[in-house]
This record gives C-alpha cells, structure tokens and sequence, in this order.
RNA sequence: GCCUCGGUAGCUCAGUGGUAGAGCAUCCGGCUGUUAACCGGACGGUCGUUGGUUCAAAUCCAACCCGGGGCGCCA
C-alpha cells in the first residue's frame, strides 16, 4: 500500500512537516548538483528543489530522468519562500519515479488552435485550462445552489425527442428503431410539464444543434439551464434570470480569484453585474437606441479608438525591430514574443475596423420588425457595463408557444439576456402562451404536426396557469466569465462542425 | 451556403523568382537558486496536394484538400 499523500493547494498550511506529494511534472530547471521540479497534481502547482547532496543517488536520477508529465512521488519538507506563487516549495528528501513520459508533445511554449484541439485530452492539464474547469465547476454548483435554494427541483428533460421544438433549428436525425428521431434542442416544452408537476423545476442537461456554424460562439453540443415557473410571468421570470447571473458572477469573483488571475481576467468588469436590476429595454427601446445618433457617435468613437490603438502597436513594432539587430538573446526573444502579441493583436483591430463600418450601417438601417443580428446584439451592450434585457419582441421572429403582448398583439412576452463585453445572448426565454386555441393556430401557422404536440395541449387542458421560463448556455455564461475568446474551451471536449475527437 | 485569411522542421513562425532559416522541444556538454532559466553543440524539411508558367518556384497562376475568423442561425 502506498504512503498518504497531501494536496499541493493544502501545502501552505504545513511549513516545516514533512510530507508526500504524487503528481506530473509540468516542468524542469536544472543547476548543477540542483534540480528544480515544477510538479502538479489537479489541486496546485509547487516547485520540488532536488540537491544532489541531500538525496539518494537513485532520488537524484529520477529527478534528473523526470521529462515533462512523467509521474513522481515526492517526499519533502515543506518551505516557505515568497518567490513562489502559494508562498511555498518543497525540499525533497526522496523521489521516486511512477512512470517515465515519453516526449510531451505539449510544451510550456505557444502552439496553435488546431493542433491544441487534436490533443484536447492533454491540453486539459494546462494551467489555462485548468483554471476554466474550475470555473466552470463553480459555475455549475452556483446554478444548482440558487435553484435548489429556492425551491426548484431539477428534473431531467429527454435527450431523444420525435419532433422539433420551434421547428426553425437544424437538428441531428437519427434512427431510433425504424422511426425517425432527433437529439434535443431544448428541453423546454417537457420542462413545462415537469412545472405543472411540481411548481419550480430546472433541467441541466446537453443540447444539440446542427446548424453548420463556424464561429467563435457555436458549439454543435452544449449544456442548458432550463428554469421553468408556474404561475410566473415575464417580470418574475427577468427576476430569475436576472438573480441567477448575479449569482453566478458574484460566486465566481469570491471562489475563483486565482482561476481568474491565471485567466488574466479583468475582474473589475464583471464587478458591475453583481448589482442588479440589469436595464431592461423593450424591442422598441432597442430599435431606437439602435438606431440612434447616439450610437453612431459611440462606434466613431471605437473607430477612432481602435485607429490610435493601430498607430501606436505599429510604431512600436517598428522600434523593436529597429534595435532586435544589437539585441541579446534573452532580449531578442522577448521582442519576439511581443510581436506575436502585437501581431495578434492587430489582426483584431483590422478585422474591427472592417466590421466597425457595416456595424454602423446595420445599426442605423435597422428597421422594427426584424430580428438582431450578432452586431446589433453587441452594439447594444456596448451602451451598459452589466447584461441588459430585451423583451416584447415582434411576435413574428420569436417561438409558436410564446404569449403575445395583452396590450399589443404585434408582441411577443420574450426576453433574452445579452452579457457586456460583446458576449452575446447568453439566456433565451419568456412567458408561454396558456390558451389552447391560439396553440392551435400557431402550430398550423409555423407548418408544424399538430399530432407531435398533443401531449402538449393535454397541459392546456388540464389546469393551464400563466407561467415562463428561460434556457441559460452554460458555455458562453463560462466564456463571459472566464473572459474567452472561443466557446471551445469552455466545455472540457467541444464538439463543432468538423470536430468529433478526440 | 457565402465572404475572408492561412497551410514552410515535433511546435511557433520568418523567408515575394536564384544553394531552406530562427527560437523552442529532443539529445550531448557546461553552470549551486532556477521561474517560458541561461550558455555551447548536435539532430531535425517531399515548403498541404496536383497541374501549369519559367533557364530557375516555398515564392507567380489554376483546381482541389485541410484549418482559423466573419455572416446567416442561435444558448
């Protein structure tokens, strides 16, 4: 039987005792007769300090054999030392090797999206990615902590469905036993009738889209949130989705600062969402926000941002590479490592300043009635510091089983939730339709089997009540938080189009 | 489906018609305290594929394959 060991996020609390690590190396610096081993084990990071003097001569060889990810047992005492992040480094007294790792193909050093994707399985070890799991983590347990303490029941939707929920999303098709079937892309028709069950329930579970989208926030496989209330109607169900985001950042910013200082995340921008209420804008308030001077003036503002942003990048690019020819080696790499970053960080603005223009001219033509498109969304955050909610949408561009407006039938009693920071629609809802006969009609007139809903109807039938919903994605609420660029690497295996592995 | 950018060493990239390059990784050697350690050396290439232009193609042209980003759609 092997000896107990301790976790490296627990080691703070033992200087001076000696004690047991087990983990992977994440990486190696070596002196002469002194080697320096930076070992992980899913809790922390902590440097090991080998000495040739102080171990055995077999101790002394697996710290030297130990390559990237090979796994070590430590034995050591624990030190503090301030030059190490969590304040502490262990003084080896034995290492053992438990398994030599072949060239690790994952270096400490840059790489690109798709080679990181094929070996998705070992870029989860990475600091980075580690930290957004753990957010994510957090995440999930804030979304059932609100709920649950509440009074909601978490219930599960079915996966496997016989027919398409709003009729308009492309779905996967498979065969389920002769009869065509799909995978679910919403939970939320079998949610209501869960609520006239028990009142307050939420489903957590995956979706399943398979629109052929290639962008930064699509995945063809993603986790929903499904909140759905009897007796609740658009205003209450904006207080749900409203305190549920408080929440979830408000516990993201106490639990994970470490998470989010390796994420290099700008903490101070979420700090404005966990005071609520977030504005709330009707469609028509939207439009005309949109389509405002106001807003013209705020994206020549960008422009002109972005263009000194621009000016300033390349006169600095320029003065590296005037001097990279003098430069030392250590200095010449770190002028490299800028120029990556500048690079980047000009490609970005380029492709702004392309968008800049067509974004001011979508805004500016937007007329009512139509839905939003991905730049209007963001031209609209780009006016508040927290998520604002829009609701009342024209009845045409929104599900069958929504409720229309009592005091405009134009409307719809829809609400989504944009996050800032150009984050999008990270929540989809509203209050449902209650009368039986305006399902009717709005089945046939969305081209949609009456017969895939009866069971549907039965709930309009037998105690119809007022009552709304909502779905959270739980990738893009993770991605706003986390403050990622892509969805990909919210979800520990992300599945796109063109991308089923590993 | 459309638009756009890209594919050069294991990785990240430079190389715009004239002998294929750098840093890192790997291996060897050096250095008692390193933090993406550092210093010296070695190893490492059908320049995405096919065809074309040319005395000469990584470089120019065409088609195709693969990938990034954007639009539409949406969480």
């Amino acid at each position: 039987m092997s000896a107990p060991h301790r976790p490296i996020s627990a080691l703070a609390e033992q200087v001076g005792q000696t004690v047991t690590l087990k983990g992977w190396v994440y990486n190696t610096r070596y002196g002469k007769g002194l080697a320096f081993v930076e070992v992980r084990d899913g809790s922390g990071i902590v440097q090991v300090v080998v000495s040739e003097e102080e171990v055995s001569a077999e101790a002394w060889r697996a710290a030297q054999d130990a390559t990237q990810e090979s796994a070590l047992e430590v034995v050591g005492t624990v030190v503090e030392d301030k030059r190490q992040t969590g304040g502490v480094e262990v003084r080896a007294t034995d290492v053992t090797l438990v398994s030599l790792a072949e060239p690790y193909p994952i270096t400490p050093k840059e790489h690109g999206v798709e080679f990181l994707m094929d070996r998705r399985h070992l870029w989860l070890r990475s600091r980075r990615q580690w930290a957004i799991a753990r957010v994510r983590n957090r995440i999930i347990m804030s979304i059932h902590a609100y709920f649950q303490e509440d009074g909601f029941i978490q219930m599960d939707a079915p996966i496997l469905t016989g027919n398409a929920v709003e009729g308009t999303s492309t779905l996967f098709e498979l065969d389920y036993f002769d009869e065509p079937a799909y995978l679910t892309q919403s939970g939320q028709l079998h949610g209501e009738a869960m609520a006239m069950a028990h009142g307050k329930i939420y489903t957590f579970g995956p979706t399943f889209r398979a629109e052929k989208s290639k962008t930064r926030r699509h995945l063809t496989e993603f986790w929903m949130i499904e909140p759905e209330m009897a007796f609740h109607d658009l205003a209450m169900n904006m207080e749900v989705a409203e305190g549920l985001l408080q929440r979830i950042v408000r516990d993201a910013l106490a639990d994970c600062a470490d998470e989010l200082e390796i994420l290099e995340r700008d903490t101070s921008a979420l700090e404005a969402s966990t005071a609520t209420p977030y504005p709330r804008l009707s469609y028509s308030e939207a439009v005309e926000l949109l389509t405002s001077e106001k807003t013209q003036e705020m994206l020549r503002a960008e422009e002109a941002d972005r263009q000194r942003e621009k000016a300033e990048l390349e006169e600095e690019r320029d003065a590296n590479a005037a001097r990279y020819g003098q430069a030392k080696k250590g200095e010449k790499r770190r002028i490299d490592a800028r120029r990556i970053e500048i690079d980047k960080r000009l490609a970005q603005i380029e492709e702004d300043l392309r968008n800049l223009p067509r974004w001011m001219e979508s805004a500016a033509s937007f007329e009512w009635g139509a839905d939003f498109g991905g730049s209007d969304e963001t031209v609209l955050t780009r006016h508040f510091d927290r998520p604002i909610i829009v609701h009342r949408y024209p009845a045409a561009v929104k599900a069958f089983y929504m409720k229309r407006d009592p005091e405009d039938d134009r409307l719809a009693l829809g609400m989504d939730v944009l996050a800032p920071e150009g984050y999008g629609e990270i929540i989809g809802g509203g209050e449902r339709a209650t009368d039986l006969e305006f399902l009717r009609e709005q089945v046939e007139a969305h081209g949609l089997p009456e017969s895939a809903f009866d069971w549907y109807f039965d709930l309009r039938r037998y105690g119809s009540v007022p009552h709304a919903g909502f779905g959270l994605g739980l990738e893009r609420t993770i991605s706003w938080v986390c403050g990622l660029q892509h969805l990909r690497e919210a979800i520990p295996f992300p599945r796109l189009i063109g991308r089923l592995h590993p």
